[in-house]
DNA sequence: ATTATTAATCGTAATATTGCAATAATATAA
DNA sequence: TTATATTATTGCAATATTACGATTAATAAT
């Protein structure tokens, strides 16, 4: 299969698997730890910052956009991408309410 | 290749990466969401609660049990499953790290 | 116009993930 | 001991992911 059956679980459940799914490769928390230290943000600085080919880097930054966590602007040859800090909000909101889940009564029920 | 080139990036991305990775599927959200929400947290309870076939739920369970996140108390023939409070403590410290993160200057680079 | 720069896309190989039927393993009950 | 209940493991098919070379697309510089 390969497949998630998405179809059996809540909008909530599903969208935190996204979001997680997405942090769930060490290039992409690489570009955005990148993304949120440096302001200039072109693609081929994260190329030779993290190492790994352009076209790799490349599909890696797709996908964050496709999530909608970074926006990529062009200017002229380059792209300059970033946080996208409202949705990057949105995300936190629901991770942390997943994250921050607490055991209701004994603590070790096992 | 379908394998991450782990060795190069820290310690500490490869770690938010292996957490966010087993966050990433539906079915181990909807499992640890159980687990902190009942005390009897036996495995065919986890089968009749999510839908999944009991294999497919018992290699879920394995693979959070192999990150620490959760624990096993063998009762009989059945299988108690709690959640490992001390290690999601841990994990919570890495990832609130990751997420929590806010762009230094201005906030829309591009 | 030609060339250089930069990033996206395509194609493909290697590997990983998901799901389940069948089976095995383990412990309890009759 | 034999049957029953529960969970783990194995084997396999379908699909997804990762990585990169080759190419394309788009703009800028000469």
């Amino acid at each position: 299969m390969g497949l998630a059956k998405t179809e059996m679980f809540t909008d909530a459940q599903n969208e935190i698997a996204l979001f997680a799914k997405v942090f769930g490769h060490p290039a992409r928390v690489a570009i955005l730890q990148q993304l949120f230290k440096i302001e200039g943000c072109y693609c081929g600085d994260l190329v030779n910052e993290i190492g790994l080919a352009q076209p790799t880097i490349s599909q890696h930054l797709k996908e964050l956009k496709h999530l909608g966590l970074i926006k990529g602007n062009v200017e002229g040859t380059s792209v300059c991408y970033c946080i996208n800090t409202e949705n990057w909000s949105k995300m936190k909101v629901a991770m942390l309410q997943f994250l921050n889940q607490d055991v209701s009564q004994n603590k070790d029920c096992c």
